[in-house]
DNA sequence: ATGTCC
């Protein structure tokens, strides 16, 4: 049997691209990372591997415990981590959906050429920064207060409806259609809304942007025409989440359960991965409030597309609509969703482990996604109408230097992974190890003389922090997932000029 | 990710 040594932890090779940490002492299920050995080996500096290992613990975890070939190390709970968890006997952990609740990002479409901005970059960045808030603290496109905030927490995108934000069918092209119906306010605090009401269409800061791209690569002819991409189109990214909302809403529940279920904290091997008992009162509390800060940042997004629409039609003396400036789709990164999936089950029908199974059966499972992206294939019923017949398109923002892709849900993806894969190329150093290796200044003069490529952002620390060598090669990363068949290439971008707190 | 410690 082919093995992989990485400081203490030993994985067995499944496969060509799967990589298994067997069960051992108190974990309930075996551990997968799905990657190239290349890959492997850039994961395996930080403590993925341990944090990944760990997560095996928590109880009632179906089948094993994944990590996409993005993964790095996060609070607890790897980013590119994917545990699909019992939601009748098992439990919820924070930790394992992520501070920045539904985190995502949103492709809009447009029916210009490269050569229309080409020439004109400068402007366009210029006036996107000028029009779409960022960077850390407060102000939005909306500048609001608790009762608003409520509202736009219950009815996620159908509040940016009604209010004018948005189309019908930019709420068909939002996953869940961009609203979470079991979101409950009241679980909220009131600290999580004050915070909350003056950044309602915000960027933030860290690795969030908006980008304006051009289609450079076609893949699967038949899927982009399905997703309406072609070569030499531009586009526009948008990467962000709920906020110090969904901050807030995490920093809170991470307290409460870590105080109210010392009993099951004991039980795990690492304090980060604090989860709620299913069933127990913070449990449902939790989910009502993560569901909540979900539709957040669904609304979030929204108005930063609907600002970049106005933008666009100021520059280009043309209506959105005469620029087909219609959504893709918009998919979330760090969320948990209650998904029935097939699963091995034990011999008293409880999911379990692989190795434990005696059968298998559909359960209902708190699938935890953090830093990973649902990857839905053809024919599920989730997926809107016109992408049905081809799966459900997945972005993966790569770097400022790398470009980014769009695949669709590949079909191996329900049976390898609950129906996911990853969301980005994932960081190769820390945030404090880039601002020594980069000058911000410096990253912004090569990306705009080597690759034309225009920057523009609040602080010239948070360009060192995101320069294109802090990624993994986004290549790689979408080289596996396409090989896995868990989701396959479309088409690749490469930016025109992004914006950034 | 984040009013990077109430």
């Amino acid at each position: 049997m082919t093995t992989y040594d990485a400081d203490g932890i030993t994985l067995e090779r499944v496969r060509e691209y799967v990589w298994e940490i067997p069960r051992e002492g108190g974990m309930n299920a075996p551990a997968r990372v799905l990657a190239s050995e290349r890959l492997l080996d850039e994961i395996s500096q930080d403590r993925t591997l341990q944090q990944l290992r760990n997560a095996a613990h928590l109880p009632g975890v179906a089948k094993y415990a994944l990590c996409m070939p993005d993964g790095h190390q996060g609070y607890g709970f790897p980013v590119g981590g994917v545990a699909g968890i019992d939601a009748e006997g098992g439990c919820i952990s924070p930790g394992a959906i992520g501070y920045d609740i539904n985190c995502g990002v949103r492709m809009m479409k447009t029916n210009l050429d490269y050569d229309d901005v080409r020439g004109r970059e400068e402007e366009l960045v210029e006036s996107l920064f000028a029009n779409v808030p960022s960077g850390l603290g407060g102000g939005g496109v909306v500048e609001t207060d608790v009762d608003t905030v409520e509202e736009i927490l219950a009815r996620g995108m159908d509040w940016a409806l009604e209010a004018g934000y948005a189309a019908e069918a930019d709420l068909a092209h939002c996953e869940d259609e961009g609203y979470r119906p079991e979101a409950d306010p009241s679980k909220v605090s009131a600290k999580a809304k004050d915070r909350g009401k003056n950044q309602v269409g915000s960027l933030g800061s860290g690795n969030h942007f908006l980008e304006v791209q051009r289609v450079t690569d076609v893949f699967r002819e038949d899927v982009a025409d399905a997703f309406g991409l072609r070569e030499n189109q531009i586009v526009v990214l948008i990467h962000c989440g709920s906020r110090g909302l969904g901050h807030q809403v995490c920093t809170d529940y991470l307290r409460d359960i870590e105080k109210a279920h010392a009993g099951l904290l004991d039980r795990l091997p690492d304090k980060e991965l604090a989860a709620a008992p299913a069933g127990s009162q913070l449990a449902e509390d939790y989910y009502g409030a993560m569901c909540a800060a979900i539709n957040f940042a669904w609304v979030n997004r929204q108005l930063i597309m609907h600002r970049t629409r106005r933008v666009f039609e100021r520059l280009f003396d043309r209506s959105w609509e005469e620029m087909d400036m219609q959504l893709l789709y918009d998919v979330a990164h760090n969320i948990g969703k209650r998904e029935v999936h097939e699963v091995p089950v034990d011999a008293e029908g409880r999911p379990t482990g692989v190795d434990e199974a005696v059968d298998h059966d559909k359960r209902e499972l708190f699938v935890h996604r953090k830093g990973a992206t649902r990857a839905f294939p053809a024919g599920r019923p989730e997926l809107p109408p016109a992408y049905g017949d081809v799966g459900q398109p997945i972005l993966i923002p790569g770097s400022m230097g790398a470009g980014s892709y769009v695949l669709r849900g590949g079909e191996n993806s329900i049976a390898e992974t609950f129906g996911s894969t990853a969301h980005g190329a994932g960081r190769l150093m820390s945030r404090t190890q880039a601002k020594q290796e980069y000058w911000g200044e410096d990253v912004m003069d090569d990306l705009r003389d080597t690759h034309e490529v225009y920057v523009k952002a609040q602080s010239g620390a948070t360009v060192a922090e995101e320069a294109p060598g802090v990624y993994k090669n986004v290549d790689e990363v979408v080289r596996v997932s396409d090989a896995l068949g868990i989701g396959d290439k479309v088409a690749r971008t490469f930016p025109v000029c992004n914006i950034k707190g």
